[in-house]
RNA sequence: GGCCCGGUAGUUCAGUUGGUUAGAACGCCAGCCUGUCACGCUGGAGGUCGUCAGUUCGAGCCUGAUCCGGGUCGCCA
């Protein structure tokens, strides 16, 4: 490039008319429409211009090179004869008199069309993940992360929080998801992880006296991807506050998220503070879901008394029905909704409606019609009702209708204010639940947690005056749009309190002690009560790009199976690195 | 790890009951075209139907195994 660039793809207008300049980008498309006459559309990070070709010369330079090259074009800007109002840079277009190739595409077949790389198969996108971001509706969400993160540090540094940023390298913790290891040369045979979260380290800053901490940090779990989870690593907005209580970090966030939602999402209204608090066991019950979506109107209602009508899968087991007042669903849209409920669940989903004469009808209709009466009263039915039934033990149950209902919510017109985020926490978590392997008590989420009522509840259940499952954490999570983005919780600060709620699992001292060293010994010293969230950044953009995948909000993901396929991770090393790392591989066995 | 869906041209897909030479669109190559903007027109090249085995006179299609991808459940304090 003898010339360095004027001005960009996306800034040249009709006022630029007559200037000489020079633009630098890639070589999206030549259309030519006659000998020595053709349109070039040179294309950058800000946008296209069309370069007008009507010399030999030029032309020879421009059929000497494949499409995705590089060039740069120093020329006149000229008003165009037949402009293009769909365009910002419509207007004009450059006539060259001299285009410099820069970097050339050595290829004249890509693995797939720039602009329409959204359709190719994942893989290849992921393995070319640099031409796949060519398209400017793939970088967009790329672009839209960066703003989101930018307003995110800036709300954050507004309300007094500083960004400290803490270990990679740290120590395996010994509960939740499976870690990450990294062999430790110099200490042959032990290894360090990288991090779940920076969960104890906010904790200690809090201990430190830090006040207001917030990092957007990686987070590293060793765990099957989901469409909304990525495999290995994510970011979280983690923060966390000294001397806090759980509506200060509900104010905080309630403060500095619907802005932004507001600001960046394909959506412009979200919730104003404050939020809706739903108990877990409420939302269980009303949503069939702990991340219920709140935009549809719909319900889960008990249909348990129902049970022994005869129909075989509901006999001893609890039933849920979501009713929809004025559904008409054709039976082929019913018939693909109960499977996809199925998909998603693994559980079967059922049906009948009522016809516009009030009877019982279709579906599962004939074992409830001897009684139909007492299940419109139940249900509170009218003429052209839709009911959806699900039924196994209580949580399947309830889960399996919370799919029913977000899949009815979104399949029926009426029931769903699609264009909104709306926001709600989850509060009052069970601390404890009974395990289904163990068969004995067990926490429910993390043992970080301070007991709703503190010592004073677990002495309490400890001498027999309340049920164990019925403490309650001072837990929450934050819910948008049925899409979980957030756990937090006021924290248990305090070594007794901490030492007495792991007794209950039957757990000691010496395990606090053993699991948590350094939290265990800096409480020890004085430690201020504390309370945080840690908000997923990845989900946060998903929501607010309105993307199904979480991949697309990611510059370089990595596929299902966590592989890195354009820079080939995981891969084999070399002996040499094995042995410096003390590692030797045994060969797998059947 | 279980279950579901998929794998056919460079790309996205169609392919009937198992039956002649496996098609379309986009892309690519060549020619024509002086105002295109998803440019247009004409022609052309391009295929181990994921792999292996089986059934059959005959398999893209049926059966079994296997590999790969996506979704989902388990898992994710």
């Amino acid at each position: 490039m003898t010339q360095s660039r004027t001005h960009t793809c996306g800034a040249l207008r009709l006022s630029d008319a007559g200037k000489v300049v020079t633009i630098a980008g890639w070589m999206e498309n030549v259309r030519e429409v006659g000998s020595n006459f053709a349109f070039v559309i040179v294309r950058d990070f800000y946008g296209t211009t069309q370069v007008v070709v009507e010399t030999e010369d030029m032309m020879r330079i421009v059929k000497s090179i494949n499409k995705e090259s590089t060039i740069a074009v120093t020329g006149t800007v000229r008003e165009r004869d037949s402009k293009n109002g769909k365009i910002p840079t419509g207007d004009i277009e450059i006539v060259p008199e001299k285009i410099d190739i820069l970097g050339r595409c050595r290829y004249n077949e890509l693995p797939f069309e720039i602009n329409r790389s959204r359709d190719a198969d994942e893989t290849q996108r992921l393995k070319y993940r640099y031409l796949d971001l060519r398209n400017p509706e793939v970088k967009r969400n790329i672009l839209l992360r960066c703003n989101v993160v930018s307003a995110l540090r800036q709300a954050m540094t507004a309300h007094g929080f500083l960004e400290i940023t803490t270990p990679i390298l740290t120590a395996s913790s010994p509960e939740g998801a499976r870690d990450y290891l990294v062999p430790a040369r110099k200490h042959p045979g032990k290894f360090y992880a990288l991090p779940q979260a920076p969960q104890q380290f906010k904790q200690l800053l809090m201990t430190a006296g830090f006040d207001r901490y917030f990092q957007i940090a990686p987070c590293f779990r060793d765990e099957d991807a989901r469409g909304d989870r990525s495999p290995g690593e994510f970011y979280q907005m983690d923060m966390e506050m000294a001397f806090a209580t759980q509506e200060d970090v509900f104010a905080v966030l309630e403060d500095v998220l619907p802005p932004i939602f507001a600001k960046y999402g394909a959506y412009s209204i979200a919730s104003a503070a404050p939020f809706r608090q739903i108990p877990y066991r409420e939302a269980m019950d009303t949503y069939g879901s702990d991340k219920p979506d709140l935009r549809i109107d719909l319900t889960v209602q008990d249909f348990t008394a129902f049970a022994d009508c005869g129909f075989e899968p509901f006999a001893g087991s609890t039933v849920k029905a979501v009713v929809v007042p004025d559904c008409a669903l054709a039976r082929k849209a019913v018939d693909k909704l109960c499977a996809d409920v199925e998909v998603q669940s693994g559980n079967k989903a059922y049906w009948f409606k009522v016809d516009e004469t009030g009877n019982l009808a279709g579906g599962i209709a004939k074992f409830l019609a001897p009684r139909a009466a007492e299940v419109m009263e139940a249900l509170g039915l009218k003429p052209g009702a839709f009911v959806g039934l699900t039924a196994g033990k209580k949580e399947a149950a309830q889960k399996t209708a919370g799919v029913l209902r977000s899949k009815l919510g979104a399949a029926c017109p009426g029931h769903m204010d699609k264009e909104r985020y709306e926001f709600c926490w989850i509060v009052d978590f069970p601390m404890y639940e009974i395990g289904e392997e163990s068969g004995e008590l067990e926490f429910c989420h993390n043992p970080f947690s301070m007991p709703t009522g503190g010592m004073e509840t677990l002495l309490k259940a400890e001498r027999g005056e309340m049920n164990p499952l019925d403490i309650m954490a001072n837990q929450y999570d934050l819910v948008c749009n049925g899409v979980e983005l957030s756990s937090g919780a006021v924290r248990n600060h305090d070594p007794e309190i901490m030492v007495k709620a792991f007794e209950m699992v039957r757990l000691g001292e010496e395990d606090v002690k053993a699991k948590f060293p350094a939290m265990y010994n800096a409480f020890c010293y004085g430690a201020p009560p504390h309370a945080g969230i840690a908000p997923g950044v990845d989900r946060c953009v998903m929501l607010l790009s309105g993307e199904e995948s979480i991949r697309e909000v990611i510059a370089f993901p990595m596929n299902k199976n966590a592989q890195d396929i354009m820079m080939g991770a995981p891969s084999v090393v070399e002996q040499k690195q094995l042995d410096e790392l003390h590692i030797a591989l045994v060969s797998p066995e059947e």
